[in-house]
RNA sequence: GGCGUGGUAGCUCAGCUGGUUAGAGCGCAGGAUUCAUAAUCCUGAGGUCGGGAGUUCAAGUCUCCCCCACGCUACCA
């Protein structure tokens, strides 16, 4: 258990080249708002930081693709992170950016510092550079012939064929992928943090939770995945690693540093001091010192991550933390797996998501029913599964059919037997109560509504938020359980004392759920206590308010007070939505370029040269393209050959609009047989590249070509 | 390839240091009920615990081998 006097909780800052899905909210927000949330409601003093991280190769290379600058690259992403983040939900203290002078200021600052300490080493290496593009190019950015199995597509970092990992000088004949031109090896020179003398500590800090002989956490507390990773990495040696870059996007290295110029700031060093300097800024708003948050041992620091960045936030950033000399370190980073989504991995390049501002445009109003999901299917130990079906189910039968029904049930029988006052009761009324033989009262029933309201509470904070949903559900449950056990609909009739005693009871148990889905589904809490005619839920000591009454027996809501009429927490989601938010992700998923599987099509049989060079193939541009009508998958091209104009039928409408073609440069088979398709004369063949998913690419060349030049 | 994590009922998952007939929620079947969004409540069926070998009086739980999924593999961020 977490007693100290504050917490910093931080979440992943997203990089701000592409829209949020739903895998981001399970992987690192939804978590660390239930976990904030909660702790307001315990008067903790907690303060939720995250922003867009701005900086990279990746945001230059997709502002020059779409052709506008870097900064409203950032720009863009940065307002749709802020709106799909405020809309869905997350609580965040400050949603602030790398991009802002204050981070700037704030990581060279800290370089400053770890240079002056001599924390560095400065070393000299030959990269690739890519002349015309005149950049140093990243491992991803450089393509080539991999050297083990000869694969041609092999990236810098690794051969997607063969798997193996490699280093861009392995590669046989780089080729730049921004230019596609060859790149040169060039010598640049960086600053390099000794990550291999600090193995020691954060050996014996990962393992055990000790450092200069203190114990700072307890690593049974921590999941198995995320230790397990730590020990891998420190079994296989830690090495010095750079922490700057040759890149014209990002913090620059402090100027007045010798050899600063043109270098930036690595993303080691930049982004997650981010959490820093958004806290600051978050101070500066209002009006607090920032520095008990990062620099009091009484702090309890909370990294909120997915997997993929679990070596960064135990081992690097503690490693700069610890080197500046003045900053704690994090109390736990609880790593959350993936989510697959439809049997398949999330993919952005792939269109295949769920993105979180189209979910609220396709299905307002249903922020908690997506929540809800998402948390109850949390990848927080192993990765999970999103399906629309899955989806719906969880809404219908648990949302609609207990939770949303039972609070029905209590606000229409109250507003029916009392004209929606609370009643007051007879406390030596004996009632039927689940789970047990004998009868209970009314102050046994709160008490076991506190320990339900425990569990919930230890479960949170625990990270294991998926049991502390149950719970919630589980008080929905046992409301339903009473009024079925108790039938107040017919002892209305022979005993209006006992009613009284139910219905007090299931208006506290309403009451409880306005508290306990607060940190789950916020949306929810407040539509409850509208139903409840009370005041929203206090942030301030909601949970611990709520604690206190039950285990001196005091109500929650008052005898007396005067409810709001009856109307649905959730709705029932339709096959047809569902089946129309399926379609949308096949339909989204197939426009985009799916990535080349590298199964292997046998080979045709062997053909003798003769038998090639009777086939003439040849440069054109199209000129006209228009739909074939009656037709799904033809377009009517006329191409330019230089020599002649040609009429083509090609079964490329599928991927293709008839505007987006026209001046588009390809290669056609211009001696092929005629062909009559649909009433039309095609005269050749456009050549297409076809991958195993059946998605279609042009064959053309690299540059603009003279028309009617010969291909061999 | 190496390392890490995981592979338990139709689905989503619990099962701590090995110990009675392996659990929950949802789905499914039968019954009860009508205050409630054809909701609720009760009862029940369902698993050779990824595969194989071993240690042990006893293994889902330990050891070894194999298979599968995901992540990391140290300059994509």
């Amino acid at each position: 258990m977490n007693l100290k006097k504050r917490i910093l909780v931080t979440s992943a800052l997203p990089y701000a080249n592409g829209p949020l899905h739903i895998g981001h909210l399970a992987g690192a927000y939804l978590s660390a708002d239930i976990y904030v949330r909660f702790q307001r409601m315990m008067e903790k003093d907690v303060v939720y930081v995250c922003g867009s991280d701005e900086h990279g190769a990746a945001i230059t290379i997709r502002a020059q693709k779409d052709g506008i600058s870097p900064q409203e690259v950032v720009d863009k992403y940065h307002q749709e992170f802020q709106e799909a983040f405020d809309r869905i939900g997350i609580s965040f203290d400050i949603y602030h950016r790398t991009s802002a002078p204050i981070h700037h200021q704030t990581s060279q600052d800290f370089f400053r510092t770890l240079n002056d300490k001599g924390e560095f080493i400065q070393e000299e290496s030959e990269q690739y550079y890519d002349e015309k593009a005149e950049q140093f190019l990243a491992d991803r950015y450089i393509k080539g012939i991999c050297p083990k199995c000869g694969y041609e597509e092999a990236y810098g970092d690794q051969c997607e064929n063969c798997g193996s990992s490699l280093s861009p000088t392995e590669l046989i004949d780089p080729i730049s992928t921004l230019s596609n031109e060859k790149p040169i090896l060039k010598k640049t020179s960086h600053w390099y943090l000794q990550l291999d003398k600090y193995e020691s500590w954060l050996r014996a800090w990962i393992e055990t939770g000790e450092l200069d002989g203190s114990v700072l956490h307890d690593p049974t507390d921590w999941k198995n995945h995320v230790v397990g990773q730590c020990k891998s990495w420190l079994d296989g040696g830690l090495q010095k690693r750079s922490m700057t870059r040759d890149l014209d996007w990002g913090v620059d290295v402090p100027q007045e540093i010798e050899g600063s110029k043109g270098k930036k700031l690595y993303v080691w060093m930049d982004a997650p001091i981010g959490y820093i300097s958004a806290t600051k800024q978050w101070a500066l708003d209002n009006g607090k010192d920032w520095e008990p948050y990062w620099k009091d041992n009484d702090t309890a620091l909370i990294h909120f991550i997915g997997k993929d960045n679990i070596v960064f936030h135990c081992l690097i950033f503690p490693a700069i933390l610890k080197a500046h000399g003045e900053y704690i370190l994090p109390i736990n980073v609880p790593a959350n797996q993936f989510v697959n989504l439809e049997g398949r991995k999330i993919s952005t390049s792939k269109n295949w998501a769920v993105w979180v501002n189209e979910y609220l445009d396709d299905l307002p109003g249903r922020e908690d029913e997506l929540r809800y999901y998402m948390i109850k299917n949390m990848p927080e130990t192993k990765d999970s599964e999103f399906t629309w079906k899955g989806y719906q189910e969880a809404v219908n039968n648990e949302l609609v059919n207990n939770l949303a029904n039972f609070v029905n049930r209590v606000v229409v029988l109250t507003n029916k037997y009392y004209e929606g006052v609370v009643p007051e009761f007879d406390a030596d009324l004996m009632i039927e109560v689940p789970g047990d033989e004998m009868p209970g009262f009314h102050d046994t029933e709160m008490l076991t509504l506190h320990d339900m309201c425990q569990d919930c509470a230890e479960y949170i904070r625990k990270f294991d938020f998926r049991s502390a949903l149950k719970v919630v559900m589980e008080v929905s449950s046992r409301g339903n359980q009473i009024l079925q056990f108790n039938e107040p609909w017919k002892q209305i009739k022979v005993d209006e004392d006992l009613v009284k005693v139910v219905m007090n009871i299931g208006l506290q148990y309403v009451k409880a759920l306005s508290v306990l889905t607060y940190p789950f589904m916020p949306f929810t809490s407040a539509r409850i206590s509208e139903l409840l005619n009370e005041d929203h839920i206090d942030e301030r000591d909601g949970f611990v308010g709520m604690l206190n009454l039950l285990c001196e027996d005091e109500p929650l809501i008052q005898s007396g007070h005067t409810i709001g009429s009856a109307s649905h927490l959730f709705d029932r989601i339709s096959d047809e939505t569902i089946e129309e938010q399926v379609n949308k992700l096949k339909k989204s998923e197939k426009k985009e370029g799916v990535k080349n599987e590298n199964h292997a099509i046998p080979v045709k049989e062997t053909i003798s040269f003769d038998d090639f060079m009777k086939l003439d193939i040849r440069t054109a541009t199209i000129k006209h393209a228009e739909k074939v009508k009656k037709a799904d998958k033809l377009l009517k091209l006329i191409v330019d050959l230089g020599f002649e104009e040609r009429t083509v039928v090609s079964g490329i409408a599928e991927f293709y609009d008839p505007q987006e073609l026209e001046g588009k440069e390809v290669s056609m088979i211009v001696n092929l047989a005629p062909r009559k398709i649909k009433g039309i004369e095609s005269n050749g063949m456009i050549l297409m590249a076809e991958n195993q998913k059946g998605v279609l690419s042009f064959v053309s060349p690299k540059e603009k070509w003279e028309n009617g030049s010969v291909i061999r």
